[in-house]
Parts: structure tokens; C-alpha cells; sequence
DNA sequence: CCTACTTAGTGTGTTTTGTCAACTAAGTTC
DNA sequence: GAACTTAGTTGACAAAACACACTAAGTAGG
């Protein structure tokens, strides 16, 4: 067991614990259910067999920072590589944990939810995707962040071109189009939605390439490369 | 000195010694100058002597929480109570500070300047209002927050009534829009500016009041009880 | 007291943008 | 080959943004 002591410095800083500091993750996907989110249940005390988001510690000397903790947590409790991973808020205070002052740093990730192969290779006792609208009784105050993550989701669908992260590599104008109507939970206009695309020109054409069924076949695309989020200035 | 030692938990975590944790602020307001940031020139090593944003430990046992924490940190060093306080963003890293791996949460504050009275019962070695351009060699990776504050302010700036936390409160519609017009570095058009404001009705004349000067008096406003930052759908 | 000047505050015509719905296109199914 | 379905485009109308000019109400200076 280590004993990690403060360095000395600020003459009345130095007398005060470190609190507990974890990474946890909000990661989302979407199925044929809809919007859903990765959950795990826990193994162990504090809030033993209790649903979770996934999470864990900072490894110091191992994780060069913040986010490749992240990326750790991620990929050693889920198998999942994430393309999408983005910092949403810390929060901190002296009754999330029983354990004492506790802070999280909590990061929310979109996915395919197609290159997802869940309970292969993890360590964890149980992971399962939850619709986000049913997930409720999580450990900790795990419930606000996933109210948080899923308030700056839908801002953030209202105004980028977020939601392509969601989508595998290739994907009709279509499909896009129903992934910001299925997490807006609202019609949008083809021609409207259209124009937005097309002036974002994040996305370009596969040459030749058509996605097939019983009616007009609908050109796919892919993501430009290099692409980094876009904002429109008005909603979607 | 204090030797704390983390409760037993996973297996393979408790073995990690915990990182240092800061709170640290960025604070802006406008004076004459223009926007400025609150720099204090650091007493201890490490970055002895270099200026530096505000910043402090946690106070395990005496914070309830991480906001506090920063409140606490920004009126203990500098005597200013905030009207604004938001969290910025979370920096962690093994090379940050010498002292080893630290982690930062962020925060950014908006001030009316002239509630600020600098150097008095501080116990800083020196608080200084700089502009936010000239500041530079900061410690730590300090300038990377600025510039994330400063990124953020502008954002919002564009799209929200944030400004009005940079004024006193009572204030008239021409002066509201030179904070914008000082902020983003460009003229707006005034019919555009009050359409915009009036119609986020966030601010209420003050019956009776006036700003006189040598021309025609102007109708002085104050914000509306309870006003929570509102944002536009279009920019300012 | 009259004119020039300055900033407050409003109105207006043009241009741009959004909205809605219809239309053509190209496949499958029966 | 007719009916059906989704892809993709077009255009008319309405609404909002933009630029700019106008009126209002004070002070300053002769």
C-alpha cells in the first residue's frame, strides 16, 4: 500500500489531503432501440452490483494525461476505441463518495455503435447499452452527469455536425438526417437539412458507391478527412 | 505533515498515488484599457516570482465543493466577490509541474471592474489587472488556460448576454454595446444590437434615470431580478 | 438665443435566408 | 407495367437580417 506525501510548499496548503480523483465516461451509441448509453455494474464497494457509468483512476506514471486516462478507462473496461471523446465538466464535493472528498472529471464519447462488441476481453462484472431515457438509480451522482452529457448532446446536435460520429464510415444523406431526427426527437426539413450539409461540406460522395433497397438507391458518403467539428450558426 | 493514504478498493488501483490538485481562475475585467485578466506574481517556487493566475489547493473538510473551493481561492487572494463563475476546463498531466503529476480545474470569472479594489487586505506578493494580450510567460501552462478562457469569452460573447457581468449595475444601452463592440474588436449596428437585446428582455430601464452628458441624456437599464445568461440563435 | 455638434433612439427599403410543398428520379414489389 | 417508396431538386412566398438614413434631445460656444 503507498503512502504519498505532499511536497512542501505554500506554508498552510501542504496540511490538507488530496482528494479522491477518478475519470469517468458517458459514452453514447446509437441502436435500433435509439440514443443508448454503455453502463457497467459495479464489482465492488462503494455501490457494489449497482449500475455505473464505466470509470476508474488516474494512473500516475502510466497516463501521460487526462485524456489517455480516459482512453484507458475506455478501451481496458469496454474493448471500445472511441473516435469521439470530449471533456464535459469536473465536478467535486465531500458527499458524492463515501469514501471522502471526491472530484471526477467527467468526459462524454459518441461511438458507432456497430464496431462495439460488448463483454469480450473486459474485466468488467456486466456491461449492457441502456436507453438514456430509462437509465435511472446509478451509483454515485452518476445520473447528473448523464443528464449533463445528454443536455450538451442535444446542443450540441442542434448546431454541428456532431452526430456523425455516431454513424459508421459510410452512411447516406438519409441516414444522417435521421440520427439528428431521432436524437432531437423532431421532423427536419430534406431540403433545409440538405443545404446545411452540403454547406458544412464535411462529408463528400463515394464515387460509385449506392446504398441498395426497395426504391431509389441513395448515393453514400463518407467524412472528409480531417474533419473537425462544425458549427452552424443557426439550428440544424 | 500529512501522510494520506487511499482506502483499499479495485484491487490494482489503490496502488496509485494520487495526483496534486489545483483550482485555478482566470478573472476578466474591463477598465479604461480594455479587457484585462487578474494576474498575481507567485511568492513560492515552484515559478517563484513569475505572474501567475489565481489559484489554490483544496481545503478537504473545509470546501463542500469545487465551486466554493474557487470562490474561496478568488476572494481570499484577491477580495473580490464574483458575480460569474463558470468552469472552463480540466488540464491533467505528468509535465505540467515539477512537482509532479498535477491536475488544474479551471475556472473563468467575469467582474465589473470597478467593484475591484486591488492590494488591500490581499496576501499576495502583487495582483495586477494586465491586458489580455499582453500577458505572456505565465507559469505553469497558465497562457493555455488564458487562451481557453479567452476563447470561450468570445464565443459566448457572440451569441449571449454575458457581457453584462462585466458592467456595473446600472448601465445604458450604448455602453452595453461598446463592451461588446471592446470584446469582439468590431462595430455593431446599433437598430441590429437593440432589436437583439430587446428582444432576449433580459435588461429593464430604470424609471427615471438618465446618463447625461453633452448630448442627449440616455436611458439608463439595469438587468432583470434572476437573469440567467440567455444566448441568441444568430450572433449579436 | 441660435447654431453646431454629439450621442440616443427609431424607421425603412433592399437583400438574404428560411419554410413549405410540390415535383422529378430511380429503384423494388406484386 | 402499375403502384409504391425513398432520393434528390426546385421554386414561390414569408420572415428576418442588414445597411443606412432619419428624428430627438441634450450641451457647448459664440
Amino acid at each position: 500500500m503507498t503512502c504519498y506525501i505532499i511536497p512542501p510548499m505554500d506554508a498552510p496548503e501542504e496540511t490538507y489531503p488530496k482528494p479522491i480523483v477518478s475519470v469517468d465516461l458517458t459514452i453514447f451509441g446509437l441502436t435500433e432501440v435509439g440514443l443508448e448509453v454503455l453502463l457497467m455494474q459495479r464489482g465492488a464497494e462503494p455501490f457494489a452490483n449497482t449500475w455505473a457509468l464505466p470509470g476508474g483512476f488516474i494512473h500516475v506514471g502510466e497516463d501521460s494525461d487526462l485524456e489517455s486516462a480516459a482512453r484507458r478507462v475506455l478501451y481496458g473496461k469496454t474493448g471500445v476505441e472511441t473516435p469521439y471523446l470530449e471533456q464535459l465538466r469536473t465536478i467535486g464535493n465531500a458527499a458524492r463518495d463515501p469514501r471522502g472528498w471526491s472530484l471526477s472529471i467527467a468526459y462524454f464519447a459518441l461511438i458507432s455503435a456497430d464496431n462495439v462488441r460488448l463483454r469480450q476481453g473486459t474485466n468488467a462484472t456486466d456491461v449492457a447499452w441502456r436507453p438514456v431515457d430509462e437509465a435511472a438509480a446509478l451509483a454515485f451522482d452518476h445520473m447528473e452527469i448523464l443528464r449533463s452529457a445528454l443536455t450538451r448532446l442535444r446542443n450540441k446536435v442542434e448546431y454541428s455536425t456532431l452526430p456523425v460520429h455516431l454513424l459508421p464510415v459510410r452512411f447516406t444523406l438519409g441516414e444522417l438526417q435521421s440520427v439528428y431526427e431521432r436524437i432531437l426527437g423532431r421532423r427536419l426539413d430534406k431540403s433545409a437539412f440538405r443545404k446545411r450539409i452540403a454547406e458544412a461540406d464535411f462529408v463528400v460522395p463515394v464515387a460509385g458507391e449506392m446504398r441498395r433497397a426497395s426504391n431509389r438507391p441513395a448515393q453514400i458518403y463518407r467524412v472528409r478527412k480531417g474533419h473537425k467539428t462544425i458549427f452552424f450558426n443557426r439550428t440544424i
